[in-house]
DNA sequence: GTCAAACGCTTTTTT
DNA sequence: AGCGTTTGAC
């Protein structure tokens, strides 16, 4: 360990060697912190005698906890067995299966996400006869969602008027329903185990002694609820060592509060700060560009980014056509890449909305490279999929009624609406669950069964076959259990039609199949915790050395070489839904330092005048204001856009904004050439690209297209109105 | 209850 | 444009 420290710089060193203690290490990004974390870790046990199972590390994925595990085992072997170390979702998973007696909900709770709260919440918003338009599902649980995470219970939520009145009312009822369902969401989830913290100190106390350490990644996204939940861990040795960038912070959305890092100073005396500013990741260039893009957001403490490594290559700016040629643009340049011997893997497109991923794809497959996408609703929301882990978690816990609503019907099996709405009927008189009055109905001569009719005996199938399915569930593995619902309700045939999506559909049951087999020397509560808690990280195939795509978010603690930034345009990033507000306008340019900040060598920003609408038509953009904001002598723009025909850009449009004055620079005349002016073989000089001889001009959409051979550069297709081309 | 056609709405980011 | 949902026919 002694010699390992070594290869650290005096920053890292002083901050794993730090004394115990509230600790804040104010990392930059690339430099080098999950290398802290997990000395830090090796540290506490093997030079601080810290025993594992003292140790709790929270990581903002389950990927990055993986590695961080393997890591420290590398540096100190089985001595790390023990750690707590995951999510901060996994990790008060665990605490609450512990701790469950305490809970309005049993120890097999089942985890909403957010597929069920939304089925949940739209079916409360039918029983209170409140409209699904003006109360829409996800706003209303969005409401809920933030006040949870500041762990504001439904009597206190803040009502400024009738709608909130409302919500607050859906609020409590949603409450409700998730225990009648046996069930939490991911809220929950640390509000129930900062409430054992907070309302019983014998909790504070035993957990407070287990975890003598505690250390956080990425702290700068964390809520007031889980920050709470630190607080009370460490309150009584103040062990509390926490790493974060507040230029980071890109969750605000989703109730992370980078204030967080000024609340721990102040509820932690003497917390000892320590700054790693030194960039082991990127080139000078990128972390100028960065610091250019982020200097501009105000209310933080500036820093100086600085690498000892090499100056690197200029930013490229792509303007492409059309988001269709901008993709095909990014895809081309990477197949040249690997032609030219690159690794496949050292390449990363990142972009805004996973929609965007789309042409992306479409230009891949025109290429006939493969790719890596990340992005769990690739695989876990599938509907095969999602239906199997429904009808799993109904055997786990037959009080789950979204489950049970979803799977009783499936595939068809002559149970409608009504047939269920006179089972809840009986299950509402005798004051028990729905699916616990279903299973009632494998007892033979059971009134209610009676009482049914035709329909009860369809029922009591269903209800034999998921009491013979729990069974199995304890007798048998789980893959057997899993090969028993598949085999019992006849799915294959249900979704295993002649066509090929039919067959897609089957081969993700597989895949899913694969999964289970992970898990079976773990068991079904495991395997659905796991399924709750996937993130999009975490499907990262990384096996696959292919070109990676993924959005800007779960871009955060990557890095690549050669890194593309998609979509500069106004509207996407910032979003749309950004544009109003300051606050959500400096996290749109976070996101973009932390996508700039996650090349190494080389990066490249594109964008398109024209894109695709989410509506299916096309739509002239204007680029990115923070496009303005990259220092003009770093970036090298490639103009692959026709100037437009009906003027460039509009009027209208702009005054919407304020007019950014470097657009005026780049607009386009219109004159329209009659003649080319450039003739194959004229000797041309170019600002960016020096001396070249003209290889043939073209009359295009009422322009000139110029191809021209640079020297240095190769060939380049450039627009002769536009790319000032000097005839010598 | 099921199927098909019309309808209407959508996409920001995710543990 | 494409999807999920509602509507209407059997």
């Amino acid at each position: 360990m002694d010699n390992l420290i070594e290869l650290l710089n005096p920053q890292q060193q002083r901050a794993v060697a730090a004394p115990s203690g509230p600790t804040l290490i104010l990392a930059g990004p690339g430099s080098g912190k999950t290398r802290v974390l997990t000395y830090r870790i090796a540290y506490l046990i093997s030079v601080m005698d810290v025993p594992a199972w003292n140790i709790l590390a929270v990581t903002f994925t389950n990927k990055a906890a993986r590695q961080m595990g393997d890591r420290v085992t590398k540096l100190i072997g089985p001595q790390s067995d023990g750690i707590w170390l995951g999510t901060f979702h996994s990790i008060c998973g665990r605490i609450l299966r512990r701790e469950a007696d305490l809970l309005p909900v049993t120890r097999d709770f089942v985890i909403f996400d957010a597929d069920d709260q939304e089925s949940l919440m739209k079916e409360i918003l039918r029983e209170s006869n409140l409209d699904e338009k003006t109360y829409r599902p996800y706003s209303v649980l969005a409401a809920i969602s933030a006040a949870k995470n500041d762990l504001i219970e439904p009597e206190n939520f803040l009502v400024n008027n009738f709608h909130d009145e409302q919500v607050k009312r859906l609020f409590a009822l949603y409450q409700q329903r998730l225990v009648r369902n046996n069930a939490m969401d991911f809220d929950d989830m640390l509000v129930y185990t900062n409430r054992i913290l907070e309302d019983f100190p014998m909790m504070r106390e035993v957990y407070g002694h287990k975890f003598q350490h505690i250390l956080v990644d990425e702290f700068q996204d964390t809520n007031y609820a889980q920050y709470s939940i630190l607080r009370n861990l460490a309150r009584q040795h103040g062990n509390l060592y926490v790493v974060g960038d507040e230029d980071q912070s890109i969750y605000r959305w989703r109730g992370a509060d980078y204030r967080n890092l000024e609340r721990f100073k102040k509820d932690f005396r003497n917390v000892e700060v320590i700054l790693l500013e030194q960039n082991y990741r990127s080139t000078q260039i990128i972390l100028d560009s960065a610091m250019s893009v982020i200097n501009q957001n105000s209310n933080r403490t500036r820093k100086k980014l600085f690498t000892k490594g090499t100056t690197g290559d200029k930013l490229r700016l792509i303007i492409a056509e059309d988001d269709r040629e901008e993709a095909q643009l990014v895809v081309t340049d990477i197949r040249d890449g690997i032609r030219s011997g690159r690794n496949p893997s050292e390449y990363a497109i990142m972009y805004r909305t996973n929609a965007q991923s789309r042409v992306l794809e479409e230009a891949f497959r025109r290429e006939g490279l493969s790719y890596r996408l990340v992005g769990a609703q690739r695989f876990y929301g599938r509907k095969e999929v999602r239906d199997l882990i429904a009808f799993l978690r109904l055997i786990y816990n037959p009080m789950d009624e979204i489950s049970l609503r979803r799977t009783i019907n499936l595939p068809p099996r002559g149970i409608g609406e009504k047939t269920v709405e006179s089972l809840a009927a009986i299950a509402n008189q005798s004051g028990l669950s729905l699916g616990e009055s279903l299973l009632e109905l494998t007892q033979p001569g059971n009134p209610a069964l009676i009482s049914l009719g035709r329909n009860g005996e369809r029922l009591a199938r269903f209800a034999r076959m998921l009491k013979a399915w729990r069974e199995a569930a304890f007798a048998e593995s789980l893959s057997s259990l899993f090969d028993r619902v598949v085999l019992d309700t006849e799915y294959e045939t249900y979704i295993r039609d002649k066509s090929e999506e039919g067959q897609d559909r089957w081969e993700n049951v597989l895949e899913l199949r694969s999964v289970v087999m992970e898990y079976e020397t773990q068991g079904l509560q495991e395997f659905l915790e796991a399924m709750a808690l996937v993130a999009d990280q975490d499907t990262l195939p990384e096996t696959l050395d292919a070109p990676t795509m993924l959005t800007l978010h779960a871009a955060k603690g990557l890095e690549f070489e050669r890194v593309y930034i998609v979509g500069l345009d106004e509207l996407l990033l910032p979003h749309s839904r950004s544009r109003d507000d300051e606050e959500d306008l400096a996290e749109e340019r976070r996101l973009l330092y932390v996508g700039i900040t996650r090349a190494k060598r080389k990066l490249t920003l594109t964008r398109a005048m024209r894109r695709r609408t989410p509506y299916g038509t096309y739509e002239d953009t204007l680029p990115s204001r923070f496009l303005k904001d990259l220092p003009a002598g770093l970036v090298q723009e490639d103009f692959y856009a026709q100037p437009r025909r009906n003027g460039y850009p509009r009027e209208r449009e702009f005054s919407k904004w304020e007019r950014p004055s470097w657009l005026r620079d780049t607009r386009v005349p219109l004159d329209k050439p009659v003649n080319t002016r450039f003739k194959a073989g004229m000797q041309v000089r170019h600002a960016t690209y020096g001396h070249g001889v003209v290889k043939s001009s073209k009359l295009e959409h009422g322009d000139e297209t110029v191809e021209v051979y640079f020297e240095g550069h190769g060939l380049k297709a450039l627009i002769a109105s536009m790319a000032k081309l000097e005839i010598l």
